[in-house]
DNA sequence: GTCTATACTCGGATAGAC
DNA sequence: GTCTATCCGAGTATAGAC
């Protein structure tokens, strides 16, 4: 989206985006008025009803674009060849990183869900199975090559990606631990979840 | 808690309690008014400050009681002896079965955090640290005795609680299958995320 | 312990000048 | 596109009668 005015670096409406995710991310969408966001961006309230028909629409097209930003990523990410075990880690590593770098966003469209009028929420769902089917997709190819074995497809993607999500909930980028390692160990856990065989030696003696 | 009056059923602050906890968790404690949750027990505004010093008190009682509950019900249910792999097994159980039964507790209890002013946060937080030191220690125990293969309990225990409460998102009691179908899952789930031995099959070859 | 009445503050949203 | 000014409804919480 281009400048609609040569002033001052960034357009308005994209600096309300911003503030109203940092805002809504730290204290929630209802705590949140419209004069606070006005604030951070340094315009008066009235101001942000040209960029944004009210709050509702402004919560709807955050959690909107975070969900087709998200869908897109993981689209250029997956690569076309590769086995299912393959896909999966590069799924796990990417959920996380992505996740992690963006907790703001993240934060908002699991919490504010409820706070959307039910147009909105349907269009929002609709874009979240979208993702959740990718995982499914992955699962489904692993179990029909035989690399992983797995009762449900279904429970098993809903598994996997909270347990990738909850690293949202705990991380700290000047943690115990880089990224990268986070990301090796829920590699392994996933891979495990989903019945994968393993290279390493997790089996010694069956029984 | 014994009764104050003999009149109606429950004392009021119990239906308070009860009210505020389930709009809490259908619309955010930010967006519930002191009137609604009067409304739904049938009182006055004014009449919840005599059980209730201020709105925070009452999120702040729902948070604790949650927590102190949820830790002395594991605490009930862990057996004393028996192998790690068992009592991780009887925790992935009870977890799902407990956060299931008392969804709008559990989900004010992740929501609801940010809301709480900074002492009564830090009880709350403290309360969690407990539980999830539960998780860290049947993994400790596993890894010494050697059912269980893993690079770091306390990501392990974070990524396995996530896994086990994400089961709130998607449940519902007359879905696809019945709780005890979903624990069985989980549990695969859970014992192969710690790496544990498996009876079954997965050791068909190792490479 | 509950009521009615109310103080006081703040919310979303709009009108109209510039 | 932003401002000032304003409408009006709703919020928490308290005072005082019963």
């Amino acid at each position: 989206m281009a400048r609609t005015t040569g002033s001052i670096g960034v357009e308005t409406a994209e600096r309300i985006r911003a503030a109203a995710e940092q805002l809504f991310a730290a204290r929630g969408f209802a705590a949140v008025s419209m004069r606070e966001i006005a604030g951070a961006v340094g315009v008066q309230a009235a101001a942000l009803y040209n960029h944004f028909s009210n709050k509702q629409a402004l919560l709807e097209d955050l959690l909107v674009t975070h969900m087709d930003s998200l869908i897109a990523a993981w689209k250029s990410e997956a690569a076309a060849d590769e086995t299912a075990g393959k896909t999966l880690e590069r799924f796990a590593r990417f959920h996380i990183r992505y996740h992690v770098e963006r907790s703001d966003a993240v934060f908002i469209s699991y919490m504010e869900l409820r706070n959307l009028e039910p147009e909105n929420f349907r269009r929002v769902e609709s874009l979240r199975k979208t993702y959740e089917g990718f995982v499914v997709d992955i699962l489904e190819a692993g179990r029909a090559s035989g690399e992983f074995e797995l009762t449900d497809t279904r429970i098993t993607a809903m598994a996997i990606i909270a347990m990738l999500t909850g690293v949202n909930t705990w991380y700290r980028s000047r943690g115990r631990l880089s990224l990268s390692e986070i990301e090796d160990i829920y590699t392994t856990m996933v891979l495990r979840s989903a019945g994968a065989q393993q290279k390493e030696a997790s089996c010694l003696a069956a029984e």
